[in-house]
DNA sequence: TAAATACGCAACTCTTTGGTTGCCTTTTCG
DNA sequence: CGAAAAGGCAACCAAAGAGTTGCGTATTTA
């Protein structure tokens, strides 16, 4: 799979974008990411490695308790992928000659 | 399922992921986006299905054609949603300092 | 030291999904 | 008109994914 669609298909989910979000809010706990909400502590762990393949968020290991973050700079490159198609997207006129001129009969 | 959510889960895809970049360039009907990709034609329609669930592509029919064309509007959303949480993600030392807050014993 | 907390690992279930094949309708064009 | 091109619909299959339970290991803490 290409770099940005793993980056995506991490972020297509409502409970890591959840995840994403609370952990925009700061770095926190397996244990805190899992209170409040309804899922399972391995349910959360496995949305964590999912969003760790993807390159968003880091873990780093505190005592009994291991701390995840947000990577800032992943987040960054998502956006610049969807600045790319947006931009190429720009000039409709552009496009809609563009395409006349190729279907002339 | 979450608008957002729905959105990247959408572009987390490589075979859409390439359906997105290649009607960045211009309209296309169905078998022109199955021309040259390994994909039976079928597939290619799903894919485009899924792409308009999410509102990031819509349909004319044009003859006995349909023509796909990305709409922009829909890839500034989601751009729009990593910006939120990049930009909340900025001050790390601010972010620092209230898990330390919050951890106090 | 013993209980409680935080976490890892593995097996299992159930649903989703990406892809296929087969057949049928509509439109274009020689 | 008749063949070919474009596409819709439905059934089917294999693999991936989300979630769970159960059990074992470290680390605090009372």
């Amino acid at each position: 799979m290409r770099d940005e669609a793993a980056l995506f298909a991490a972020l297509g989910d409502d409970t890591r974008l959840g995840l994403v979000a609370r952990l925009g809010e700061g770095p926190s706990s397996i244990a805190g990411l899992t209170r409040g909400g309804d899922l399972t502590r391995q349910a959360v762990t496995k949305h964590l490695y999912v969003l760790e393949r993807a390159g968003l968020v880091s873990c780093a290991r505190l005592g009994r308790e291991s701390l995840w973050e947000l990577r800032r700079q992943r987040l960054e490159e998502a956006r610049a992928f969807l600045d790319v198609m947006s931009q190429r997207w720009d000039d409709r006129l552009e496009r809609l000659r563009v395409y006349v001129e190729d279907h002339k009969p």
